[in-house]
DNA sequence: CATATATGTCAACGAGACTGACGTAAATGC
DNA sequence: GCATTTACGTCAGTCTCGTTGACATATATG
């Protein structure tokens, strides 16, 4: 963390308290997803793969279009990644037998692997930080975070 | 926000309470950071721009290896951005007069105006979800961000 | 049968991170 | 005083991952 510049504003107690949250969304940000870039850059992989492994294994059979709403990012941008991980076995496609038109994903077992050495070690970070911070904090930090997220995706 | 597949696991309550926390993190500082990036594009900066903007802006006087130590990123990097800014009357840079090999960086007009642009629309955000929450989450969430954060940088 | 939806792909581009090497100026240590 | 370290900058090449735009195909739906 840094010292800081305050400007002559009266405001200036409620313009640091926010000031100060940005800063610690960039800092915790930075840290949270430091470790698993490490760990994917051995794989060949980036933070974009990382995210696809990641919603692919908490929602087994998730669409395309549906992973495209929850990154936010071109389908373009998306394929290049997910074909990468189908051609290396990570993720596997099913055509829906409904409807024959969109693709189910699904982690196969090296991509269950990997999600999980990544989501262990996210978890660990947060567990620490949950722990050393009791319930009540906990509770306060979801319900913060809850706000600063587009109402459309709470 | 998503639907999850549990596993079949045990510790599935405490497993699911981690899990929820990566993606508010996740959905947070893409929507924390979506703002600014529309904006700065209309400038033709990204991101990277705006974290030189906002740590130069409240360490006026920082010198390089300060923010490269801040941003954790390569001088290379940092040089591309920075030496653009500078360009583009921004940042302006002077040599301290104590230790001559420092550049001291500071915000130009055009750049302290950017930089109150875009942070009061992070500000708005954090203090809508700030005034929402309550003083008492609002003290849980700095505390469980905090400890998410390598120790060095607490 | 026309239209809309879900998906994929080709091409080109840009931002922003990286490594590695090299250069210069200034401070510091012995 | 000289060697070393520090602070900064830059050249060259690479990679990831985002973008736009255009086009193709299969399938579902009205």
């Amino acid at each position: 963390m840094v010292q800081h510049h305050t400007r002559a504003n009266p405001l200036f107690l409620r313009e640091e308290e926010l000031r100060q949250a940005i800063e610690l969304l960039f800092y915790a940000y930075r840290d949270f997803t430091g470790e698993p870039d490490a760990i994917l850059t051995k794989y060949g992989f980036g933070r974009a793969h990382h995210r696809v492994i990641y919603f692919v294994g908490c929602n087994p059979g998730i669409t395309v279009s549906q992973l495209l709403r929850i990154l936010k990012i071109t389908k373009q941008s998306l394929s290049r990644v997910l074909s990468q991980l189908v051609r290396e076995e990570f993720v596997a496609q099913r055509t829906d037998s409904g409807d024959r038109r969109r693709r189910m994903l699904y982690l196969m077992p090296k991509g269950e692997e990997l999600e999980r050495l990544l989501t262990e070690r996210q978890s660990r970070r947060i567990a620490r930080a949950y722990r050393e911070a009791g319930a009540e904090a906990v509770e306060g930090f979801r319900t913060v975070l809850r706000g600063i997220i587009n109402e459309e995706d709470r």
